[in-house]
DNA sequence: CGCCAATGTAGACGATGACAACACCGGTAT
DNA sequence: ATACCGGTGTTGTCATCGTCTACATTGGCG
């Protein structure tokens, strides 16, 4: 928060030229920036005013508005890959880790609306990126391992246990981005706290039991 | 199509100042447009030229950009609509509906992914817009009587029935959303058939049938 | 101490959405 | 018949956007 607040510490003194980590910095501008406006009216320059700089600073640390919002989704995918696994470690029975996964897949989601269509419903992103690559495949694996410990089968190699994934993947997904769209009002509109015990219900309900 | 190919048809004469049917044809170029560039690089000029009239033409018609995107989509919504109940008609019994739906719907996602995206996961259109309102909520309530025909309940009334209808809606759109991301990779790849009937079978797992 | 690569700034260009002023056209009232 | 008029399409303009290029500033290294 010191670095935050570098201008107004400066009253009086001329802001430094070189900002120290304008590449952390524009990363979080830009993901307010694109909470604010939405995705499609998401303006690179905007998230530069945000941060301080000029308009073409931001040339100096990634190459286009495009590659910006690659690092962003990384960013998103990293996280939402630890509330996956963190949720999954808080349930009690290891079959019940993909209900608890599920739950906090729509919270990740509603919680930054912006974010999680960037990271699933967006052409912006450069998704054969390596780093986003991974941190989207990493996410992937955790709803993956939760599967395996259910079933007990790797969903790669047993056909029943894919099927499972694929329910319970789609399941979250739509819920999520359903919910997002202002869709679904019947669940969208309750509490937040019934909403999540409906959602790890559905899983388990989708799921057979 | 005579009005189509009334340019050609007049080699040597002038084309009409007039065009004749521009609102149709503008919505028809939008279509085509949202489908090559994607609903972010989506442009009024470039749909504009594709038409064959100047840049600000549609501004007779439409009022912005966002407004021909919010028709857009209300198109989408009543085509949706059709094949929704023209699937479910063609169903055996009427508790397997649901599922013939949900191959539909999927189908129509990977049809029209830019347009999809559009109606689902894209801020521009106006939802609060009468035509566009009462066109997504017709294709909802289809979801809602197929929903009906397997529980025998009214899903408002009914809270079972309510997270069938959940379950249903979620489990395909995710679906649907996840493969027009190019994610869901082992059921994205296999051929169109199977892929339907995939879907079919895991609507009826997940609602338990 | 002077050079230089990294970092930030300023200005320009083409594309875009929106707006305003004007041109064209068919139908209608006189 | 003719003069008007509202609907329709065009041209021109402006602010904003992403990107590119030239230049300014800075800190560190030889």
């Amino acid at each position: 928060m010191d670095d935050a607040t570098d201008a107004e510490a400066r009253i009086g003194g001329r802001r430094p030229y070189h900002h120290g980590d304008l590449r952390a910095a524009l990363l979080a501008a830009a993901e307010t920036e694109l909470e604010m406006a939405g995705i499609e009216r998401f303006s690179l320059r905007a998230v530069a005013k945000r941060a301080g700089v000029s308009h073409a600073a931001p040339a100096n640390h990634f190459d286009g508005a495009d590659d910006l919002l690659t690092a962003l989704a990384a960013s998103g995918y990293v996280r939402l890959d630890a509330a996956l696994r963190s949720e999954g470690d808080a349930a009690g029975r290891p079959a019940d880790r993909i209900a608890h996964a599920a739950a906090a897949y729509v919270r990740f989601a509603m919680g930054r609306p912006a974010l999680f269509r960037l990271m699933f419903s967006s052409a912006r992103p450069d998704f054969a990126h390596p780093d986003l690559k991974a941190a989207a495949d990493a996410a992937f694996m955790a709803l993956v391992e939760d599967v395996r410990a259910r079933t007990g089968a790797d969903p790669f190699a047993v056909e029943d246990a894919m099927r499972e994934l694929m329910i319970a993947w789609g399941l979250v997904h739509g819920l999520a981005d359903l919910m997002n769209a202002g869709r679904l009002t019947p669940l969208l509109e309750r509490p937040e706290a019934e909403r999540e015990k409906i959602v790890r219900d559905l899983a388990r309900r989708a799921l057979g039991g």
